[in-house]
DNA sequence: TATTGTTATACTCTATAACTATA
DNA sequence: TATAGTTATAGAGTATAACAATA
């Protein structure tokens, strides 16, 4: 179909780090820009450490999840991964594109599909993760002792803002509203 | 001139938190997947709480830096935020739309403009200000005494991310402090 | 009637390239 | 020749809505 199927440059956004002589007031002490400026340097890097591919980290994640959910529906991949159904279809619609993964009837259900990785999927994601395991060893090696316990805060984070914005029940996934 | 000057739902993307029963391999180790489900979670919270002006986290940001350099160029602006300068123009063009800030004639450079807050956005921004800080703060009380330590681990990280990717000879734009 | 996936469409964000007007 | 900003366009990502097939 489109001839921009295999790399078509995933838009790697400009650094976000401070600027000498800008006064960022109140943003330096907030921890959601903190955030921001970490998740823009990372994205920024992560694009490096996997240039030799040109894979976005989304594309990524979804090729881990249905490597490890053999099987599992187009929809639970957009679940979990935050995507509404529309999206989960174009992601798998690009990894299939690229031959990295297919549709196969889902057993249980005529309506679904089970979504599995080719045997070129399975080499390129072992690739994929091989360099993504490297990058990310590099990073908390950066970090030192701080490592680990940044990893712990940020996952107690998510889950703080989630459950600040949820109500008190706790259901992660999205209902209709 | 649009008609979705004032208000077009940014797109608040679905959460990214776990879901019950899939398996996420390496995801749920990485740090740069933990920072992403982080900042995913922030950023659907901080729409919650400016829920009642609707403004996105770059927009509010964008504010935050003109209003504390006054006179600070589109360009300038956009190097602050990691942007390109199309992309300055087209913020600058919206809070110019929502007539929270103006351009000026810079000085001292006639191609230049010189950005301003208006009173009104003088306005918006204390209010959003007040809304945002409350927030952080309550993200704060939430990660108790991790939280001070997540604020500066994520800082590191942001230099120690920027610091591997920037080959010595290549400067992106500007140096480190 | 509800759910799974599809199709079609629209909007946001960001980038590139060519253009102007200054420097 | 280089820079600041503009214009036009393209691409990625995401959402909504209506639809078909199935549950």
């Amino acid at each position: 179909m489109s001839k921009t199927d295999s790399a078509a440059a995933p838009a790697p956004e400009g650094l976000m780090l401070p600027v000498p002589g800008v006064d960022y007031g109140l943003l330096d002490g907030l921890l959601g820009y903190a955030l921001r400026r970490a998740q823009n340097a990372l994205y920024l890097d992560f694009h490096r450490a996997t240039a030799a591919w040109d894979v976005s980290p989304q594309r990524f994640a979804a090729l881990v999840l249905i490597a490890r959910n053999p099987g599992m529906r187009q929809g639970l991949l957009g679940q979990a991964m935050g995507l509404h159904r529309s999206g989960a279809l174009r992601l798998t619609d690009w990894l299939t594109a690229q031959g990295w993964a297919e549709r196969r009837d889902a057993p249980d259900d005529a309506r679904a599909w089970g979504l599995h990785l080719t045997a070129a999927g399975k080499r390129r994601l072992a690739q994929l993760e091989a360099a993504v395991a490297a990058h990310d060893r590099t990073l908390l090696a950066g970090l030192g002792e701080q490592g680990p316990a940044l990893k712990a805060a940020l996952d107690r984070l998510a889950w703080v803002a989630t459950a600040q914005s949820t109500t008190p029940q706790n259901k992660p996934r999205r209902q209709t509203p």
